[in-house]
DNA sequence: TATATTTACGCAACCGGTTGCGTAAATATA
DNA sequence: TATATTTACGCAACCGGTTGCGTAAATATA
């Protein structure tokens, strides 16, 4: 068959196709498309022209059989439609893409089960790098070792993992959340409650923590009775609103663990008519598009969400450009975003 | 080199490991795993034993290369971290998941020549489906065609191309548009401006067609000073805003193309003291989260944005399924949601 | 007991690229 | 003019799976 006749009846058109057609070898064809030194100008002119009259597409998947290299980056995270997700993918799509490298989504749903299926769909897909945000009920990690085992890079970032050593990027959550904290504070709240992530994960404890110690370094007694366990959804933080305001505790601020949170519990004290900054204060975490959005704005601690994702991309850039390298830790910095949400004073 | 050094140098273990472990072939190891008939029990029995032992994972790339089948779908979205496109891709992944497929995600970035590129390299990737959203600058659609002249199923949503015919995903723009525009007549409003996305995208036409006949059915003049040329972001919303405040003409609302822009809108007008809505009431498309987090909430167009992902991955899975059918052109129905930034009367 | 069928594999080609090595012909150098 | 080098390719193995076909040994049937 020819290739012309391939073409017209829609077959794929190979390197053999135009190796037969130009009575040259397919390694001639490989290389002249590479541009391969060794081969004749003439040579290279023909298999070009017939390579562009035809559409051929290299088969990538053929390649990467032979290279060991697929030239793609897994993603796992929990949930792809959240802005902060959503927009560090955005930056490691962007990093991929310049470097030619191209970009598998997964979700985890939140999911430890799921999480381990997908892995492993990405290990056998063979990809040359894995960036994850680890689901709220992962504990187990032996499905992440097995990349590290067969040195594929990996890189987690947001939820970082415990027990187990490998790239990250973060940003300083003890600091963003001690800092936000310290705010409330200099503006004049006492009784600020904290309205915590799932407590296992790491960036849970760190915002935990920073809150407690902010407390601490301004002599205010740490109150477990202000301490609410809550979660990342908007749902959780109306839930969780309308569950403190039964308990009848008197508070002045509230600190919620990430910004959706926060709106869930904005929403909530406007529709119970309380003020906001004035009867309560409201923080966040992460400054989402929709913290400039509520009325009032809300104060958050602005963490770069696109720029995690560069991040990440470049650190899986880097440990595959060299092979063997120690673990890559980045932390990035916060800064404070103030906005009326907790303004008590002027100043 | 024994399948235990491999293992434990961290090499590949693959069916020829296991086949000269057990002194078989690698057609039977690879039928075995496959639970193949004509395998005897024992056998099976001790190569899924020592696929266990090794955490054997099959590479894909290579059953691909002969399976003509990646098991993977491609999505090209203009832009990553918007709600909308976001949840679409969250649909999809969903779809794809239990069928057993990968999502790989490309960014357009709004580029045309972005687009071409990255869909020339999902050729190359060899996806068995393609699912897009066009980007605001393409009107060449040849990259696209590649695709069906290898009758590669290939699905548009949301923005959809013309002048090339395939299988697509979309709302009934015209209708919402209609209905919400005539929700705003029957408020009251007599001098409605309108923002439009970018005019070259279908999506664009239909809801500004669905805006001028509202009108005309209610014989209000359609008045082309009222029709702004705007885009699809926050940013625009508030150019465009603070463009026909400028101009000084008399409105008495705003229908903007999309929630983003109704956002910036409202918040360019409360910034300006202006009452919305007894000033100007607006009103948005999407029903994006941040609707109902805006004070007063924003009346929009709910349009279903996960269901939109799975019926896109509905399309390409049927397509697979029956190569050669008639494409399938789906068209969700919108609901209003009707909330305080355009109610006018009590009822 | 002779033949037919079933069971349980192996052989070898195949998918479409890439690359190390070898070599004839052309050209350069001694 | 004899030898060394360069140019421009081809051969064949390789990547790691899958599958059509063939067949020896075991079992079933006549």
């Amino acid at each position: 068959m020819s290739i012309e006749d391939r073409y017209q009846s829609n077959k794929e058109v190979t390197l053999i196709d135009i190796a037969n057609e130009l009575n040259v070898s397919k390694s001639t064809v490989s290389r002249a498309l590479q541009n391969h030194h060794s081969i004749g100008a003439a040579t290279k002119k023909a298999v070009l022209e017939l390579a562009e009259k035809y559409n051929y597409q290299p088969n990538a998947i053929a390649a990467s059989l032979f290279k060991k290299s697929t030239k793609t980056i897994g993603v796992i995270v929990p949930i792809l439609s959240h802005y902060f997700f959503s927009t560090v993918i955005a930056g490691i799509e962007e990093v991929a893409y310049k470097a030619g490298y191209k970009v598998i989504i997964c979700q985890s749903h939140e999911l430890y089960e799921r999480e381990v299926i997908v892995s492993k769909t990405l290990l056998s897909a063979k990809v040359d790098g894995l960036i994850v945000s680890v689901s709220k009920e992962t504990v187990n990690m032996d499905h992440f070792q097995l990349f590290l085992n067969k040195n594929i890079p990996l890189v987690f970032f947001d939820r970082l993992p415990s027990g187990i050593q490998s790239n990250s990027v973060s940003v300083d959550d003890y600091e963003g959340a001690f800092k936000i904290v310290e705010h409330l504070i200099e503006q004049g709240c006492k009784k600020i409650a904290h309205f915590t992530g799932p407590l296992n994960i790491t960036l849970t404890q760190n915002r935990l923590q920073g809150y407690k110690d902010a407390l601490r370094k301004h002599n205010i007694p740490v109150n477990d009775e202000l301490i609410y366990e809550c979660g990342f959804e908007r749902a959780q933080g109306i839930t969780t609103t309308e569950k403190m305001l039964a308990d009848q505790i008197s508070i002045d601020a509230i600190f919620a663990v990430c910004d959706p949170v926060a709106i869930g519990v904005m929403l909530t004290l406007k529709q119970k008519g309380i003020n906001i900054p004035h009867g309560i204060a409201v923080v966040g975490f992460n400054d989402d598009p929709t913290a400039t959005v509520i009325d009032p704005p809300l104060t958050t601690v602005a963490q770069p969400a696109f720029e995690i994702g560069v991040a990440a991309g470049n650190i899986f850039l880097k440990q595959v450009s060299e092979p063997g390298g120690a673990y890559i830790k980045e932390v990035l910095k916060t800064n404070l975003a103030i906005r009326q949400s907790s303004i008590l004073k002027n100043s």
